[in-house]
DNA sequence: CTTCCAACG
DNA sequence: CGTTTGAAG
């Protein structure tokens, strides 16, 4: 396993006072700084449990070279990630396909670098229709998709830029950054909503075209995919009502996630850490971001990682090999 | 004279096809970015008259050496003037009294830096009573004031922490931030009402003790007191309203603009640049920050100063030496 | 252009 | 904590 226990680097301080046993029941908020204090996805002491990916794995089950390299990165803010220098990682990393969630920027607004990717020429972009700065998906690829749409074909979940479908000779790529339940629950309602009508729309899907689903699903399927599954069973991204509807997904498409599948036991391994009280650098993360495959793309299934060095985003990439 | 028609530097590019001249009569703004556009308060193209203050003249006219130094300055928020290294200026300068307008912080939220300020030990905040990060001033000072109070003794116009009253012995000082008339006079009406009252305020304080009223006065008084005057007639800070307003407080009180009063014909000096079409790098500006006197003060008069040169804000300080 | 807010995550 | 508006200047 690349679960490894690592000691603490002293990189930045971390006191022990506020430190948190996996035990306990419902942690006390440290005492917010000075502002209003936004209740947190949980209370983050110490922790130390760091997430090392393998090598890449460029061949299939059946020994076949991948051909195809697909890259999710939820960016928080498309045009703050551009002046973090993510597509120079973009760059470096060479996807065939790309796909972004949480651009929060209109068309009208992307910056001019998005045209300087000669290997990314293909470019597709959702996003509200009228809420500016919020939500928002792209999907860009070094070929031409044989079709794209955008959405999920439902007036009430296509408001707010949060799919793309592109299909392609072999399959059919749909990205998606999926509804937060919101602090509070306030939305969870709207989620169920959302999930339903998600499922049965790529169920649909599927009975065309082997499908792969990627992007930020929100949620956080089992106790594995999270550092502190007990203080989260009622905050967004982990209650029972998301996980509940992720596996309905799994099950009713049917998808694999991909990631699960080649390392079932893998913990500590999130694609997701608040900015707040340092949980990045303490490894305090959800895993939120998946490639959930057909069936019949397993055979061709060589690898999927968990690019967790990339900075420029409180998300970092994920980035699937396929053998077609 | 101070003003100078100074060579183009070559520190920023400018354009020469935005170029104004002062006879032009209704310019039309240049074509905004991107952006919806604001609407800017003039069209600023080329610009290169620079006003360079005189040295300081710390005697009276009498010969009487200064004991007094009073600064004022329009921080535009607070914080970000700290972060960008006002209150080391601030120590340089050393004045005796500081005057703070645009203070944007409500007390509580005051940066520790303050509190490290021995030659500034009694400090006193005011900020509006509901709308947070708007508007706010501060007086700070090395010797304790024999009594301080808040506002103009208004309701209507005391709600929004503009105006500190310190008395000390051998006279009053008033800081204030009078309101913005606001994009598209929205608040003119208004203005004219606080006009008004402070105007009435002021009468009462100076028929008990000599007076010096600092602060962000938001009027430029004559066409020599902003850049472009043909083109902001209609623009908050330049309408006939608010000159008259000025023109009233100078009478009626009465008052003495220390400035024009020692320097009657300094042309291109400003205290104010807005921060958009690199304005400050052309002189493109407005003296909307003063010290006013009553007459008794006049001899004690020995210097007031443009501190063009300090930046951290989109005003620079101003600085009055007295002989008391 | 730049400050601060609120909303959202 | 950090990105986006939007209001205000």
């Amino acid at each position: 396993f690349w679960a490894t226990r690592m000691p603490k680097r002293g990189k930045k301080e971390v006191s022990v006072k506020d430190g948190l046993s996996e035990e306990e029941p419902e942690t006390k908020e440290p005492k917010p700084k000075k502002t209003k204090g936004a209740k947190e996805k949980e209370a983050i002491g110490e922790a130390s449990a760091m997430y090392e990916d393998p090598p890449d794995k460029q061949t299939s089950p059946s020994g076949k070279p991948s051909t195809l390299k697909i890259c999710s990165w939820n960016v928080d803010g498309l045009r703050a990630w551009i002046k973090k220098k993510g597509l120079d990682w973009v760059k470096e990393e060479a996807p065939d396909i790309l796909c972004l969630q949480e651009t929060k920027c209109s068309e009208s607004k992307l910056p001019p670098e998005l045209q300087d990717l000669p290997g990314l020429t293909y470019q597709y972009w959702s996003s509200p229709t009228d809420k500016e700065g919020y939500s928002g998906v792209g999907l860009l690829s070094r070929q031409r998709p044989l079709n794209v749409t955008f959405g999920i074909g439902e007036e009430e979940h296509d408001q707010e830029g949060r799919v793309i479908v592109a299909e392609f000779e072999a399959f059919v790529l749909v990205t998606a950054y999926v509804p937060n339940a919101g602090r509070g629950l306030v939305r969870l309602e709207y989620r169920q909503r959302w999930d339903e009508a998600f499922r049965k729309f790529l169920k649909g899907l599927n009975a065309k075209k082997p499908l792969v689903l990627c992007g930020d699903l929100n949620v956080a399927h089992e106790e594995i995919d999270l550092r502190n599954p007990k203080g989260n069973k009622k905050n967004a991204g982990f209650t029972p009502q998301e996980r509940q509807g992720f596996g309905e997904l799994l099950q009713a498409v049917p998808l694999t996630d991909s990631f699960r599948h080649l390392y079932p036991e893998a913990a500590y391994a999130y694609t997701f850490w608040t900015y707040m009280m340092n949980a990045r650098a303490k490894n305090v993360g959800w895993r939120l971001d998946y490639f959930l495959l057909s069936q019949s793309l397993l055979p061709a299934l060589c690898d999927s990682k968990i690019r967790s060095k990339a900075t420029g985003s409180d998300h970092c990439p994920i980035t699937l090999f396929l053998a077609l």
